[in-house]
DNA sequence: GCTACTTCCTCTAGCCGCTAGAGGTTCAAG
DNA sequence: CTTGAACCTCTAGCGGCTAGAGGAAGTAGC
């Protein structure tokens, strides 16, 4: 199987541009190349870069994902290192989710006002003055 | 009042640099001078940059800030832009809460695994495998 | 083999919202 | 009057791409 990057892209999802950005950070090893100098994918490619695009819809960072694909590549390594990643990862997550639901909350109190002038609009004035917020931290 | 840029920091809670920032980007009015040239402050540029600060905290991003901070300065102006700038806004966070929620949960699936060898980890065979995912799309 | 058209190439610059650092000046306390 | 913190401007960098210029290569139909 070979395959051109546009074919890549189609197949994975992730845009050329990105693809080539992949492989100048080093995520992607350099393909082989054309007699005219273009890009030409395998497989390997394609795994690999499906592996990547599907770490970052789990929000995975790029540092992230280099340590995962090194511990893929080695299926006898231990993967109590995968766990502590992923671990930390949800963490963010579950801090990210507790932190919008607050804001979520503070955003439908400040829409709880009919459309009258900003004189007695909530959503100006809870911007204007912090003691108006439903909690003190956000 | 007179405050330095180190003192409105300070009781804003925005960094000096970003205090600079917002200024370069016309969100903050420039203020006047001493004689040495350091920027000296007054209340309205306090009251401004606590709104900006605030409406950043919510999540608010710069142009609709810029909005909302325009609509603050005409207290007879109906909020009805108020009202749409922040009901898209909340649309916006309540999509990323679904989208973390599903992420959330893939991730807790991940780590349902004892640390074995990667041979059997979930982990890497779910980066690995879209079809292990709980949900088609992410 | 030629034309036309798409896809590909490299390179540079830009996006957001800051943050960091260099190299120099001003201010305020003692 | 000296010290040292805080200030100044300017440029460059972060992550993770995205956009565009200007040109070369690949491919399908005639």
């Amino acid at each position: 199987m070979v395959l051109s990057i546009g074919d890549l892209s189609r197949r994975t999802g992730v845009k050329v541009p990105t693809i080539r950005y992949y492989e100048s950070i080093g995520l992607l090893p350099e393909p082989a190349r054309s007699e005219g100098g273009q890009r030409r994918y395998g497989e390997a490619h394609l795994a690999r870069l499906g592996f990547v695009r599907h770490a970052r819809d789990l929000g995975f960072d790029i540092e992230a994902i280099r340590s995962l694909l090194a511990m893929a590549s080695d299926p006898r390594r231990a993967c109590g290192e995968a766990h502590a990643i992923t671990r930390a990862h949800l963490a963010d997550v579950e801090r990210r989710i507790a932190r919008l639901g607050a804001l979520r909350d503070e955003l439908r109190g400040m829409l709880a006002c009919d459309n009258g002038t900003v004189a007695q609009c909530r959503i100006i004035e809870v911007l204007a003055d912090h003691q108006h917020c439903l909690h003190e931290r956000h």
